[in-house]
DNA sequence: AAACTTATAGTTTATATGACCACAAGTTTA
DNA sequence: TAAACTTGTGGTCATATAAACTATAAGTTT
Protein backbone atom coordinates (compact mmCIF):
# COMPACT_ATOMS: atom_id res chain seq x y z
CA UNK A 1 0.00 0.00 0.00
CA UNK A 2 1.42 3.65 -0.66
CA UNK A 3 2.07 5.92 1.32
CA UNK A 4 0.37 9.41 1.54
CA UNK A 5 1.70 12.36 3.85
CA UNK A 6 -0.55 15.59 4.74
CA UNK A 7 1.96 18.29 5.09
CA UNK A 8 1.61 20.56 8.25
CA UNK A 9 1.07 24.01 6.08
CA UNK A 10 -1.33 22.34 4.11
CA UNK A 11 -4.80 24.11 3.84
CA UNK A 12 -2.95 27.25 6.00
CA UNK A 13 -4.04 30.54 4.08
CA UNK A 14 -1.54 32.59 5.87
CA UNK A 15 1.21 32.22 3.18
CA UNK A 16 1.64 35.42 0.52
CA UNK A 17 -1.38 34.85 -1.79
CA UNK A 18 -0.54 35.51 -5.46
CA UNK A 19 -2.80 38.20 -7.00
CA UNK A 20 -4.84 37.46 -10.48
CA UNK A 21 -7.46 39.36 -11.64
CA UNK A 22 -10.69 37.64 -12.93
CA UNK A 23 -12.96 38.68 -15.13
CA UNK A 24 -16.73 37.30 -16.33
CA UNK A 25 -17.82 35.86 -19.62
CA UNK A 26 -21.20 35.15 -20.23
CA UNK A 27 -22.78 33.44 -23.12
CA UNK A 28 -26.43 34.82 -23.76
CA UNK A 29 -28.44 32.38 -25.38
CA UNK A 30 -31.78 33.68 -27.34
CA UNK A 31 -34.14 31.99 -29.71
CA UNK A 32 -35.63 33.34 -32.51
CA UNK A 33 -36.95 31.96 -35.86
CA UNK A 34 -37.03 28.38 -34.29
CA UNK A 35 -33.17 28.91 -34.05
CA UNK A 36 -30.98 29.08 -31.17
CA UNK A 37 -28.38 32.02 -30.73
CA UNK A 38 -25.57 33.93 -29.02
CA UNK A 39 -25.02 37.08 -28.06
CA UNK A 40 -21.38 38.52 -29.34
CA UNK A 41 -20.15 42.43 -28.81
CA UNK A 42 -17.49 43.51 -30.71
CA UNK A 43 -14.65 44.86 -28.92
CA UNK A 44 -14.64 48.64 -29.25
CA UNK A 45 -10.71 49.08 -27.69
CA UNK A 46 -7.62 47.65 -26.74
CA UNK A 47 -5.68 45.14 -28.82
CA UNK A 48 -8.37 42.65 -29.58
CA UNK A 49 -10.41 45.95 -31.14
CA UNK A 50 -13.16 45.26 -33.71
CA UNK A 51 -12.88 41.13 -33.16
CA UNK A 52 -16.02 39.29 -31.64
CA UNK A 53 -16.15 38.40 -28.31
CA UNK A 54 -18.43 37.05 -25.03
CA UNK A 55 -19.80 40.07 -23.23
CA UNK A 56 -18.27 40.23 -20.18
CA UNK A 57 -15.85 42.39 -17.66
CA UNK A 58 -14.35 42.98 -15.01
CA UNK A 59 -15.47 41.86 -11.36
CA UNK A 60 -15.52 44.49 -8.51
CA UNK A 61 -13.52 43.98 -5.54
CA UNK A 62 -16.77 43.94 -3.10
CA UNK A 63 -19.05 42.07 -5.37
CA UNK A 64 -20.59 39.37 -5.43
CA UNK A 65 -19.79 36.66 -8.63
CA UNK A 66 -23.53 36.29 -9.29
CA UNK A 67 -23.95 40.03 -8.78
CA UNK A 68 -21.09 40.88 -10.95
CA UNK A 69 -22.89 38.97 -13.38
CA UNK A 70 -26.18 40.20 -12.72
CA UNK A 71 -24.45 43.54 -13.52
CA UNK A 72 -22.61 43.46 -16.39
CA UNK A 73 -25.72 41.77 -17.97
CA UNK A 74 -27.52 44.83 -16.81
CA UNK A 75 -24.95 46.98 -18.59
CA UNK A 76 -25.02 44.62 -21.32
CA UNK A 77 -28.48 44.26 -22.35
CA UNK A 78 -30.03 46.62 -19.80
CA UNK A 79 -32.42 44.13 -18.35
CA UNK A 80 -32.35 42.74 -15.12
CA UNK A 81 -33.84 39.33 -14.04
CA UNK A 82 -32.38 37.30 -16.42
CA UNK A 83 -31.84 33.58 -15.70
CA UNK A 84 -28.36 32.65 -14.98
CA UNK A 85 -26.11 29.58 -14.18
CA UNK A 86 -22.30 30.03 -13.16
CA UNK A 87 -20.54 27.47 -15.74
CA UNK A 88 -17.29 27.16 -14.22
CA UNK A 89 -13.76 29.34 -14.21
CA UNK A 90 -11.68 29.38 -17.16
CA UNK A 91 -8.08 29.50 -15.90
CA UNK A 92 -5.04 28.78 -18.51
CA UNK A 93 -2.44 31.11 -17.52
CA UNK A 94 -1.51 31.40 -21.26
CA UNK A 95 -5.81 32.19 -21.75
CA UNK A 96 -4.98 35.50 -21.26
CA UNK A 97 -2.27 37.83 -23.39
CA UNK A 98 -1.00 40.22 -20.95
CA UNK A 99 -0.99 38.57 -17.34
CA UNK A 100 -2.77 35.89 -15.85
CA UNK A 101 -7.06 36.53 -15.63
CA UNK A 102 -8.94 33.62 -14.46
CA UNK A 103 -12.40 34.38 -16.14
CA UNK A 104 -15.67 33.42 -14.89
CA UNK A 105 -18.05 31.68 -17.19
CA UNK A 106 -22.23 32.21 -17.05
CA UNK A 107 -24.83 30.93 -19.01
CA UNK A 108 -27.53 33.37 -19.67
CA UNK A 109 -30.87 32.46 -21.02
CA UNK A 110 -33.09 35.38 -22.36
CA UNK A 111 -36.71 35.76 -23.47
CA UNK A 112 -36.07 37.25 -26.92
CA UNK A 113 -39.36 39.18 -27.39
CA UNK A 114 -38.99 40.82 -24.34
CA UNK A 115 -35.39 42.41 -25.30
CA UNK A 116 -35.50 44.77 -28.20
CA UNK A 117 -31.57 44.15 -27.98
CA UNK A 118 -30.62 44.21 -31.86
CA UNK A 119 -32.76 46.84 -32.70
CA UNK A 120 -30.16 49.02 -30.24
CA UNK A 121 -27.52 48.12 -31.54
CA UNK A 122 -25.30 49.01 -34.54
CA UNK A 123 -24.60 46.41 -36.34
CA UNK A 124 -20.52 46.52 -35.77
CA UNK A 125 -21.10 46.14 -31.44
CA UNK A 126 -23.02 43.88 -30.58
CA UNK A 127 -25.26 40.99 -32.70
CA UNK A 128 -26.59 37.83 -32.62
CA UNK A 129 -25.43 34.94 -33.98
CA UNK A 130 -27.13 31.90 -35.38
CA UNK A 131 -25.13 28.71 -33.17
CA UNK A 132 -23.82 27.45 -36.59
CA UNK A 133 -22.70 30.45 -37.49
CA UNK A 134 -19.98 31.31 -34.71
CA UNK A 135 -17.23 33.19 -36.16
CA UNK A 136 -13.56 32.73 -34.51
CA UNK A 137 -13.99 34.80 -31.03
CA UNK A 138 -11.23 36.29 -29.14
CA UNK A 139 -9.32 34.70 -26.10
CA UNK A 140 -10.67 31.23 -25.31
CA UNK A 141 -14.25 32.21 -25.78
CA UNK A 142 -14.47 29.35 -28.29
CA UNK A 143 -13.80 27.29 -25.93
CA UNK A 144 -15.92 29.07 -23.02
CA UNK A 145 -18.51 28.43 -25.54
CA UNK A 146 -18.25 24.75 -26.61
CA UNK A 147 -18.40 24.15 -22.83
CA UNK A 148 -21.37 26.56 -22.29
CA UNK A 149 -23.64 24.63 -25.06
CA UNK A 150 -22.58 21.31 -23.87
CA UNK A 151 -24.07 22.50 -20.15
CA UNK A 152 -26.85 24.11 -21.53
CA UNK A 153 -27.66 20.42 -23.85
CA UNK A 154 -27.11 18.65 -20.49
CA UNK A 155 -28.99 20.98 -18.57
CA UNK A 156 -32.21 21.63 -20.71
CA UNK A 157 -32.71 17.80 -20.07
CA UNK A 158 -32.75 17.88 -16.54
CA UNK A 159 -34.38 21.11 -15.33
CA UNK A 160 -37.21 23.08 -16.47
CA UNK A 161 -34.87 25.98 -17.99
CA UNK A 162 -35.90 26.14 -21.39
CA UNK A 163 -39.28 28.38 -20.74
CA UNK A 164 -36.59 31.29 -20.08
CA UNK A 165 -35.81 31.25 -23.84
CA UNK A 166 -39.67 31.44 -24.86
CA UNK A 167 -42.17 34.41 -24.60
CA UNK A 168 -44.51 33.90 -20.99
CA UNK A 169 -47.01 32.96 -22.95
CA UNK A 170 -46.13 29.82 -25.40
CA UNK A 171 -47.51 26.76 -27.73
CA UNK A 172 -46.19 23.16 -27.35
CA UNK A 173 -44.79 22.93 -30.58
CA UNK A 174 -42.62 25.98 -29.78
CA UNK A 175 -41.39 24.05 -26.97
CA UNK A 176 -40.90 21.02 -28.56
CA UNK A 177 -38.94 23.06 -31.47
CA UNK A 178 -36.72 24.70 -28.94
CA UNK A 179 -35.98 21.77 -27.89
CA UNK A 180 -35.56 19.74 -31.19
CA UNK A 181 -32.44 23.07 -32.10
CA UNK A 182 -31.01 22.73 -28.87
CA UNK A 183 -30.38 19.26 -28.69
CA UNK A 184 -30.54 18.90 -32.44
CA UNK A 185 -32.49 16.07 -32.89
CA UNK A 186 -35.93 15.62 -34.04
CA UNK A 187 -39.09 14.59 -32.05
CA UNK A 188 -42.82 13.66 -31.98
CA UNK A 189 -45.02 16.19 -31.98
CA UNK A 190 -47.84 13.76 -30.00
CA UNK A 191 -45.61 11.94 -28.02
CA UNK A 192 -43.39 15.31 -26.86
CA UNK A 193 -47.29 16.85 -25.95
CA UNK A 194 -48.15 13.88 -23.81
CA UNK A 195 -44.48 12.97 -21.55
CA UNK A 196 -44.69 17.24 -20.86
CA UNK A 197 -48.26 17.40 -20.27
CA UNK A 198 -48.44 14.21 -17.79
CA UNK A 199 -46.08 15.85 -15.90
CA UNK A 200 -48.60 18.78 -15.04
CA UNK A 201 -45.85 21.44 -15.56
CA UNK A 202 -47.59 23.51 -17.21
CA UNK A 203 -50.08 26.44 -16.76
CA UNK A 204 -53.25 25.71 -19.72
CA UNK A 205 -53.77 29.32 -20.51
CA UNK A 206 -57.06 28.26 -22.09
CA UNK A 207 -56.30 31.10 -24.23
CA UNK A 208 -55.13 30.58 -28.31
CA UNK A 209 -52.42 31.94 -30.39
CA UNK A 210 -53.57 35.18 -32.56
CA UNK A 211 -52.75 35.91 -35.98
CA UNK A 212 -50.81 32.41 -37.38
CA UNK A 213 -52.03 31.79 -40.75
CA UNK A 214 -53.08 28.39 -39.57
CA UNK A 215 -55.07 26.61 -36.89
CA UNK A 216 -54.34 28.24 -33.56
CA UNK A 217 -52.54 26.38 -30.98
CA UNK A 218 -53.61 26.71 -27.11
CA UNK A 219 -50.91 28.56 -24.81
CA UNK A 220 -49.58 27.52 -21.68
CA UNK A 221 -47.39 29.00 -19.47
CA UNK A 222 -44.85 27.72 -17.14
CA UNK A 223 -45.02 28.36 -13.78
CA UNK A 224 -41.80 27.72 -10.98
CA UNK A 225 -44.31 27.53 -7.69
CA UNK A 226 -46.01 24.75 -9.76
CA UNK A 227 -42.30 23.21 -10.58
CA UNK A 228 -41.15 23.26 -6.38
CA UNK A 229 -44.02 21.72 -5.87
CA UNK A 230 -43.75 19.19 -7.71
CA UNK A 231 -39.93 18.43 -6.51
CA UNK A 232 -40.90 18.48 -3.21
CA UNK A 233 -42.89 15.89 -3.62
CA UNK A 234 -40.37 13.61 -5.43
CA UNK A 235 -40.76 14.60 -8.77
CA UNK A 236 -38.17 15.06 -10.95
CA UNK A 237 -38.33 16.81 -14.27
CA UNK A 238 -36.20 14.68 -17.22
CA UNK A 239 -35.98 14.52 -21.08
CA UNK B 1 -41.31 46.81 -25.56
CA UNK B 2 -38.59 47.52 -23.22
CA UNK B 3 -35.49 48.69 -25.21
CA UNK B 4 -31.94 47.83 -24.15
CA UNK B 5 -28.71 49.67 -24.65
CA UNK B 6 -25.32 47.76 -25.08
CA UNK B 7 -22.41 50.11 -23.91
CA UNK B 8 -19.26 50.64 -26.63
CA UNK B 9 -16.87 49.79 -23.83
CA UNK B 10 -18.31 46.76 -22.32
CA UNK B 11 -16.22 43.59 -23.22
CA UNK B 12 -13.34 45.50 -23.15
CA UNK B 13 -10.72 44.36 -21.12
CA UNK B 14 -8.31 47.54 -21.10
CA UNK B 15 -9.72 49.02 -17.86
CA UNK B 16 -7.88 48.87 -14.88
CA UNK B 17 -8.48 45.07 -13.21
CA UNK B 18 -9.59 44.69 -9.74
CA UNK B 19 -6.94 42.12 -8.69
CA UNK B 20 -8.23 39.38 -6.02
CA UNK B 21 -6.03 36.44 -4.70
CA UNK B 22 -7.58 33.14 -5.46
CA UNK B 23 -7.59 30.07 -3.79
CA UNK B 24 -8.71 26.41 -4.90
CA UNK B 25 -10.55 23.91 -1.96
CA UNK B 26 -11.15 20.37 -2.50
CA UNK B 27 -13.91 18.04 -1.22
CA UNK B 28 -11.95 14.75 -0.94
CA UNK B 29 -14.84 11.81 -0.84
CA UNK B 30 -13.79 8.53 0.21
CA UNK B 31 -16.20 4.94 0.87
CA UNK B 32 -15.52 2.64 3.63
CA UNK B 33 -17.12 0.53 5.45
CA UNK B 34 -20.16 1.73 4.04
CA UNK B 35 -19.98 5.00 4.88
CA UNK B 36 -19.37 7.98 2.59
CA UNK B 37 -16.86 9.84 4.10
CA UNK B 38 -14.93 13.31 3.48
CA UNK B 39 -11.21 14.52 4.69
CA UNK B 40 -10.71 17.23 6.63
CA UNK B 41 -7.44 19.26 7.72
CA UNK B 42 -7.14 20.73 11.00
CA UNK B 43 -5.24 24.36 10.56
CA UNK B 44 -2.04 24.44 12.54
CA UNK B 45 -1.26 28.06 11.73
CA UNK B 46 -3.43 31.54 11.14
CA UNK B 47 -6.32 32.89 12.52
CA UNK B 48 -7.90 29.95 12.13
CA UNK B 49 -5.78 28.06 14.05
CA UNK B 50 -7.22 24.50 15.16
CA UNK B 51 -10.39 24.76 13.14
CA UNK B 52 -11.63 22.20 10.25
CA UNK B 53 -11.55 23.28 6.57
CA UNK B 54 -11.28 21.56 3.44
CA UNK B 55 -7.85 21.08 2.29
CA UNK B 56 -6.87 23.92 -0.20
CA UNK B 57 -3.91 26.62 -0.99
CA UNK B 58 -3.05 29.37 -3.16
CA UNK B 59 -2.69 28.57 -7.06
CA UNK B 60 0.37 29.43 -8.26
CA UNK B 61 0.14 32.22 -11.22
CA UNK B 62 1.78 30.17 -14.06
CA UNK B 63 -0.38 27.68 -13.10
CA UNK B 64 -3.71 26.12 -14.37
CA UNK B 65 -6.45 25.81 -12.13
CA UNK B 66 -6.87 22.15 -12.51
CA UNK B 67 -3.46 21.39 -12.38
CA UNK B 68 -3.19 23.61 -9.14
CA UNK B 69 -6.18 21.17 -7.99
CA UNK B 70 -3.81 18.34 -8.83
CA UNK B 71 -0.89 19.80 -7.39
CA UNK B 72 -2.41 20.41 -4.30
CA UNK B 73 -4.03 17.14 -3.86
CA UNK B 74 -0.42 15.48 -4.14
CA UNK B 75 1.03 17.97 -1.77
CA UNK B 76 -2.05 16.66 0.80
CA UNK B 77 -2.36 13.17 -0.09
CA UNK B 78 1.18 12.17 -1.26
CA UNK B 79 -0.68 10.79 -4.73
CA UNK B 80 -1.36 12.11 -8.52
CA UNK B 81 -4.34 10.40 -10.44
CA UNK B 82 -7.38 11.06 -8.44
CA UNK B 83 -10.80 11.96 -10.40
CA UNK B 84 -10.97 15.52 -9.84
CA UNK B 85 -13.76 17.53 -11.23
CA UNK B 86 -14.55 21.39 -11.17
CA UNK B 87 -16.95 22.40 -8.62
CA UNK B 88 -17.57 26.08 -9.44
CA UNK B 89 -16.28 29.29 -7.86
CA UNK B 90 -17.51 30.66 -4.55
CA UNK B 91 -17.10 34.66 -4.50
CA UNK B 92 -19.26 36.44 -1.56
CA UNK B 93 -16.86 39.43 -0.69
CA UNK B 94 -17.19 38.63 2.94
CA UNK B 95 -16.62 34.52 2.83
CA UNK B 96 -13.13 35.04 3.60
CA UNK B 97 -11.91 37.76 6.89
CA UNK B 98 -9.06 39.01 5.17
CA UNK B 99 -9.40 40.59 1.97
CA UNK B 100 -11.24 39.30 -1.16
CA UNK B 101 -10.88 35.79 -1.99
CA UNK B 102 -12.31 34.03 -4.46
CA UNK B 103 -12.44 30.08 -4.21
CA UNK B 104 -12.62 27.29 -7.20
CA UNK B 105 -14.42 24.33 -5.51
CA UNK B 106 -13.01 20.53 -6.68
CA UNK B 107 -14.95 17.34 -5.61
CA UNK B 108 -12.41 14.56 -6.01
CA UNK B 109 -12.94 10.56 -5.64
CA UNK B 110 -10.41 8.37 -3.96
CA UNK B 111 -10.03 4.67 -3.26
CA UNK B 112 -9.67 4.54 0.10
CA UNK B 113 -7.87 1.27 -0.06
CA UNK B 114 -5.31 2.51 -2.11
CA UNK B 115 -4.35 5.25 0.35
CA UNK B 116 -2.75 5.20 4.05
CA UNK B 117 -4.15 8.54 4.35
CA UNK B 118 -5.17 8.34 8.03
CA UNK B 119 -2.50 6.60 9.16
CA UNK B 120 0.18 9.01 8.26
CA UNK B 121 -1.29 12.03 10.40
CA UNK B 122 -1.68 12.61 13.48
CA UNK B 123 -5.25 12.69 14.83
CA UNK B 124 -4.92 16.56 14.91
CA UNK B 125 -3.97 17.06 11.75
CA UNK B 126 -6.43 15.74 9.10
CA UNK B 127 -8.81 12.90 9.44
CA UNK B 128 -11.92 11.42 7.30
CA UNK B 129 -15.18 12.28 8.76
CA UNK B 130 -18.94 10.67 8.21
CA UNK B 131 -21.06 12.51 5.86
CA UNK B 132 -23.20 13.17 8.46
CA UNK B 133 -20.92 14.02 11.29
CA UNK B 134 -19.52 16.94 9.62
CA UNK B 135 -18.55 19.51 12.42
CA UNK B 136 -18.52 23.51 11.55
CA UNK B 137 -15.65 24.45 9.36
CA UNK B 138 -13.66 27.62 8.70
CA UNK B 139 -15.01 30.19 5.95
CA UNK B 140 -18.18 29.43 3.68
CA UNK B 141 -16.56 25.78 3.87
CA UNK B 142 -19.52 24.27 4.71
CA UNK B 143 -21.59 26.03 1.85
CA UNK B 144 -19.19 24.34 -0.77
CA UNK B 145 -19.30 20.82 1.09
CA UNK B 146 -23.03 21.35 0.93
CA UNK B 147 -22.92 22.09 -2.94
CA UNK B 148 -20.26 19.47 -3.56
CA UNK B 149 -22.08 17.10 -2.03
CA UNK B 150 -25.48 17.93 -4.28
CA UNK B 151 -23.15 17.92 -7.30
CA UNK B 152 -21.67 14.54 -6.50
CA UNK B 153 -25.18 13.05 -6.10
CA UNK B 154 -26.52 14.14 -9.23
CA UNK B 155 -23.50 13.08 -10.98
CA UNK B 156 -23.05 9.76 -9.46
CA UNK B 157 -26.35 9.06 -10.90
CA UNK B 158 -24.93 10.33 -14.58
CA UNK B 159 -21.73 9.36 -15.14
CA UNK B 160 -19.98 6.25 -14.07
CA UNK B 161 -17.86 8.19 -11.40
CA UNK B 162 -18.71 6.23 -8.40
CA UNK B 163 -15.84 3.15 -9.05
CA UNK B 164 -13.39 6.09 -8.15
CA UNK B 165 -14.30 5.51 -5.00
CA UNK B 166 -14.32 1.98 -4.88
CA UNK B 167 -11.36 -0.71 -5.01
CA UNK B 168 -10.28 -1.87 -8.52
CA UNK B 169 -12.14 -5.20 -8.39
CA UNK B 170 -15.31 -4.83 -6.28
CA UNK B 171 -19.26 -6.81 -6.38
CA UNK B 172 -22.06 -5.70 -7.62
CA UNK B 173 -23.03 -5.39 -3.80
CA UNK B 174 -20.49 -3.10 -2.65
CA UNK B 175 -21.36 -1.17 -5.30
CA UNK B 176 -24.98 -0.74 -4.88
CA UNK B 177 -24.45 0.09 -1.73
CA UNK B 178 -21.92 2.94 -2.83
CA UNK B 179 -24.99 3.94 -4.19
CA UNK B 180 -27.80 3.31 -1.45
CA UNK B 181 -25.29 5.61 0.74
CA UNK B 182 -24.55 8.15 -1.74
CA UNK B 183 -27.94 8.74 -2.77
CA UNK B 184 -29.26 7.65 0.57
CA UNK B 185 -31.79 5.34 -0.49
CA UNK B 186 -32.76 1.48 -0.69
CA UNK B 187 -32.80 -0.36 -3.36
CA UNK B 188 -33.03 -3.96 -4.75
CA UNK B 189 -30.12 -6.22 -4.97
CA UNK B 190 -31.80 -8.55 -8.27
CA UNK B 191 -33.19 -5.35 -9.81
CA UNK B 192 -29.63 -3.19 -9.35
CA UNK B 193 -27.91 -6.19 -10.70
CA UNK B 194 -29.75 -6.55 -14.22
CA UNK B 195 -29.52 -2.79 -14.65
CA UNK B 196 -26.21 -2.54 -14.09
CA UNK B 197 -25.48 -5.88 -16.16
CA UNK B 198 -27.55 -4.89 -18.68
CA UNK B 199 -25.48 -1.85 -19.61
CA UNK B 200 -22.64 -4.46 -20.78
CA UNK B 201 -19.76 -1.67 -18.67
CA UNK B 202 -18.63 -3.84 -16.21
CA UNK B 203 -15.49 -6.05 -17.01
CA UNK B 204 -16.46 -9.92 -15.47
CA UNK B 205 -13.08 -10.55 -14.19
CA UNK B 206 -14.43 -14.58 -12.96
CA UNK B 207 -12.84 -13.91 -9.99
CA UNK B 208 -14.24 -14.53 -6.80
CA UNK B 209 -13.95 -12.73 -3.37
CA UNK B 210 -11.74 -14.02 -0.28
CA UNK B 211 -11.81 -14.53 3.41
CA UNK B 212 -15.35 -13.72 3.34
CA UNK B 213 -17.75 -15.03 5.97
CA UNK B 214 -20.46 -15.83 3.03
CA UNK B 215 -20.57 -17.23 -0.14
CA UNK B 216 -18.20 -15.08 -2.16
CA UNK B 217 -19.48 -12.90 -5.01
CA UNK B 218 -18.25 -12.39 -8.91
CA UNK B 219 -15.06 -9.59 -8.88
CA UNK B 220 -16.08 -6.81 -11.32
CA UNK B 221 -14.17 -4.32 -12.72
CA UNK B 222 -14.75 -0.87 -14.57
CA UNK B 223 -13.12 0.02 -17.71
CA UNK B 224 -12.70 3.65 -19.08
CA UNK B 225 -12.25 2.12 -22.68
CA UNK B 226 -15.50 -0.06 -23.07
CA UNK B 227 -17.23 3.35 -21.49
CA UNK B 228 -15.70 5.64 -24.20
CA UNK B 229 -16.57 2.96 -27.07
CA UNK B 230 -20.92 3.14 -25.84
CA UNK B 231 -20.81 6.60 -25.03
CA UNK B 232 -19.82 6.92 -28.89
CA UNK B 233 -22.43 4.32 -29.94
CA UNK B 234 -24.74 6.73 -28.11
CA UNK B 235 -25.16 4.80 -24.28
CA UNK B 236 -25.77 7.05 -21.46
CA UNK B 237 -25.12 5.93 -18.15
CA UNK B 238 -27.91 7.01 -16.05
CA UNK B 239 -29.43 5.57 -12.87
C1' DA C 1 -26.98 -31.28 9.60
C1' DA C 2 -29.39 -27.21 10.54
C1' DA C 3 -29.40 -22.34 10.56
C1' DC C 4 -27.76 -18.45 8.44
C1' DT C 5 -25.96 -15.18 5.11
C1' DT C 6 -25.23 -13.53 0.73
C1' DA C 7 -25.44 -14.40 -4.40
C1' DT C 8 -28.08 -14.90 -8.27
C1' DA C 9 -32.06 -16.27 -11.34
C1' DG C 10 -36.64 -15.65 -12.61
C1' DT C 11 -41.69 -13.89 -12.74
C1' DT C 12 -45.22 -10.69 -12.73
C1' DT C 13 -47.24 -6.23 -13.13
C1' DA C 14 -47.36 -1.52 -13.95
C1' DT C 15 -45.66 2.10 -16.54
C1' DA C 16 -43.19 4.75 -20.01
C1' DT C 17 -41.67 5.17 -24.70
C1' DG C 18 -41.51 5.29 -29.70
C1' DA C 19 -43.68 4.68 -33.95
C1' DC C 20 -47.60 5.21 -35.90
C1' DC C 21 -52.57 6.63 -37.62
C1' DA C 22 -56.50 9.55 -37.93
C1' DC C 23 -59.01 13.32 -37.68
C1' DA C 24 -60.08 18.24 -36.23
C1' DA C 25 -59.66 23.07 -36.94
C1' DG C 26 -58.36 26.46 -39.07
C1' DT C 27 -55.96 29.20 -43.59
C1' DT C 28 -54.74 29.67 -48.28
C1' DT C 29 -55.27 28.60 -53.08
C1' DA C 30 -57.82 27.62 -57.34
C1' DT D 1 -67.11 27.38 -52.56
C1' DA D 2 -64.41 23.57 -52.49
C1' DA D 3 -60.13 21.61 -52.42
C1' DA D 4 -55.53 21.65 -50.75
C1' DC D 5 -52.72 22.62 -47.11
C1' DT D 6 -50.88 23.31 -42.49
C1' DT D 7 -50.81 22.67 -37.81
C1' DG D 8 -53.16 20.89 -33.57
C1' DT D 9 -54.82 17.17 -30.97
C1' DG D 10 -56.54 12.57 -29.65
C1' DG D 11 -55.80 7.88 -29.96
C1' DT D 12 -53.64 2.85 -30.70
C1' DC D 13 -50.22 -0.75 -30.36
C1' DA D 14 -45.96 -3.00 -29.78
C1' DT D 15 -41.97 -2.75 -27.09
C1' DA D 16 -38.84 -1.65 -23.44
C1' DT D 17 -38.12 -0.67 -18.73
C1' DA D 18 -38.65 -0.56 -13.81
C1' DA D 19 -40.43 -2.04 -9.33
C1' DA D 20 -41.91 -5.53 -6.34
C1' DC D 21 -41.51 -9.90 -5.22
C1' DT D 22 -40.39 -15.15 -5.05
C1' DA D 23 -37.28 -18.71 -5.21
C1' DT D 24 -33.20 -21.10 -5.11
C1' DA D 25 -28.09 -21.69 -5.07
C1' DA D 26 -23.73 -21.51 -2.79
C1' DG D 27 -21.29 -20.99 0.59
C1' DT D 28 -20.17 -20.24 6.25
C1' DT D 29 -21.05 -20.76 11.04
C1' DT D 30 -23.14 -23.11 14.87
Amino acid sequence: MKKALIKEESGDLVETPVMSSITIDCVVFGFENGSLEILLVKHGRGIRKGEWGLPGGWIKEDEAIDAAAQRLLRELTGLDNIYLEQLKAFGDPERFPVGRVITIGYNALIKREDYNVIAGFTASEARWFKIKEIPDLIYDHNEILDYSLKRLRRRVRQAPIGFNLLPEKFTLLQLMQLYEEILDIEMDKPNFRRKILRMKLLVDLNEKQKDVSHRAAKLYQFDNTIYRKLTEKGFSFEF
